[in-house]
DNA sequence: CTGAAAGCGCTTACAG
DNA sequence: CTGAAAGCGCTTACAG
């Protein structure tokens, strides 16, 4: 059996619209109109006309309908980094929804890197998307300016700079970190620490801020030995965690910025010999799909990243449809309490 | 500061090369093909137009270009969900050297749906995505023949059904699968278990395969009950590894089909009292930048995720300039040795 | 209910 | 080196 390989030169051309007119011996706006079900044909020439167009195996061209109608039914998702399950459950829910509705979704990697994203801008600018979501990324910041010339809905996830030129879907970072630590002083723990995360900006400054908050509502002492910075990688969360762990008097609980920190932070308490939740308690944000399956089991915040994703993508059909709102959505963050946290030193709580 | 807030009906018009033709005093072929760096057009003049269709913010259309040169520069990516992983990290690949090379990327999940699988398909041939790659999705074996009819290049990556009418990239199963198996026939094991994944038809027949050839060059007997099957998830290894610690005689080591069940049945083996590597081994597969966090890291097998989105999307890019070739990629898996693997009882290995 | 015509924004032979 | 013209495959007023 010999492969068909197919070479690029060969393309055969797909039937048109004109093709199918030929064959129906009828006009080819007649043709387009019976496809777009337009009322007004007759419905047996719709039917003979949808008949040929099935024979044929015509398939309607997007690119020239995008022409005409200017409407590309497109839109351009930019992310950090795709290989990140966050950014996966987001851009997850986000085509699910687009798909339902007959868009398309050009997904972009930033890598974090100015000269990617200056491309994904371009890129994005030229295919005549109809609306962009940028999740946690950077581009939101450096090139919204860029972005909000093409004059097409953008809405951020979890983006640093919510600007008053976009709209947004948004984790509750506050209440949600304030609730975490809580939860641990509740427990019993006197020293908490934090793990940040460096480029975190608003988010790690929210999250940063409900730490604090519990503290001081739990009258606990903000000790600022007890916060360090990670970079959202397992790596970075093991360094911040060694250096916890070299503390006189060590935490007997960490905050976690994200779940992958706290995955590190877990790995650097056992690589040391020390016990989780025994020795040290751990709490991240996120849930990822992964952690309950850590050992032990995390306790940590659900971000719902399907929501949010679907959340994102129908508030750009919403403004495609014209309406005139503004989308500022906020979403709460819920403490899953698993078997990471306990009180120091295994001690049971009472009271 | 009032938010400008975008509404879907009062989008302007983006500059044309009509308009900057007009600036210019020329006309717009020569715009055209000022903008496209044809040498016949005088220097001087290609500057001048540069310059003012920069200050003019011109932003070429891609659709009218892919109408007229019917070449899209665009490329369809079907997964069966993007929330995963492995899938994600092959994406990342695929997309950033389809952004190197001017191309972008349409994602679609399948979700395992065989309506939205359809509608995948009929998308993409209306988008007139210049290739396709499918990643380890049920549309390569469902839909291929639709997919063929497109006559673009295809590359299927892991999937099940290579077919004489597509191109591969595939990870070497058996070999892979023999190694991590034979590691843990030489580590002492004499009751090695393998977890399958039920729909994994032919990745998992290999796998298998490996599984089996091993044991027979290491005169061990062939025990099915020591064979059972999960659905490549953390809840179905879990499930899996129940049954094989209710056998009689239980297993002291485990090869499973990927990570996900992998870390699934370690986390069975943890909750029904038992260790990891101590009362039982447990080998995975895919190296997910996860599970050297996990607790013990996981031994496995490493397949270059990355790597792997590279080679199809770059044998798509060979495809489309022509080149006849046939591209059927094997690349091989790497053993990884971390902590969850030791001897059966953690007695050290003699010999 | 249907057709002829114009137009969407480009590229590219064909002339000069 | 540059322009006028045709065409890519649709949609959609405008007529009838």
């Amino acid at each position: 059996l010999r492969k068909r390989v197919h070479s690029g030169a060969e393309t055969a051309n797909p039937v048109s619209i004109k093709d199918i007119a030929r064959s129906a011996k009828v006009s080819h706006s007649t043709v387009s109109r019976a496809l777009n079900n337009n009322p007004r044909v007759k419905s047996e020439t719709v039917e003979r006309i949808r008949r040929i167009a099935e024979e044929a195996g015509y398939r309607g061209s997007a690119i020239a309908r995008s022409l005409a109608t200017r409407r590309t039914k497109t839109i351009g998702v930019v992310v950090t980094t795709i290989a990140d399950l966050f950014a996966a459950g987001v851009v997850n829910g986000i085509e699910t929804v687009a798909g339902d509705h007959g868009y398309s979704v050009f997904l972009a990697n930033s890598n974090a890197d100015p000269e990617r994203e200056m491309r994904v801008v371009r890129t994005f600018e030229e295919r005549r998307v109809d609306g962009i979501i940028v999740t946690a990324s950077r581009v939101g910041a450096l090139h919204l300016p860029l972005l909000t010339r093409m004059n097409v809905p953008i809405v951020l996830l979890n983006n640093q700079h919510p600007s008053e030129f976009a709209h947004s879907v948004m984790i509750e970072n506050l209440p949600a970190s304030y609730e975490a630590t809580q939860y641990l002083v509740e427990l019993g723990h006197r020293r908490i620490a934090y793990i940040g995360e460096r480029n975190g900006r608003q988010s790690d400054t929210e999250r940063f801020g409900g730490y604090r908050q519990a503290l001081d509502s739990g009258r606990l002492p903000f000790e600022p030995e007890l916060v360090v910075y990670g970079s959202g990688t397992p790596e970075s969360g093991m360094d911040a965690m060694a250096a916890l762990l070299g503390l006189a008097e060590r935490p007997t609980a960490v905050f976690c910025y994200d779940d992958m920190t706290a995955i590190g932070a877990m790995r650097q308490i056992h690589a040391s010999g020390l016990k989780v939740p025994h020795d040290v308690s751990v709490i991240g944000f996120d849930d990822l799909s992964i952690v309950q399956f850590s050992e032990p089991p995390l306790t940590t915040i659900r971000q719902p990243m399907w929501e949010m994703g679907r959340l994102a993508m129908e508030a750009v059909l919403d403004l495609l449809s014209g309406s005139g709102s503004t989308h500022e959505i906020k979403v709460r963050g819920e403490l899953i309490i698993r078997a990471s946290t306990a009180p120091p030193n295994g001690k049971v709580l009472e009271r």
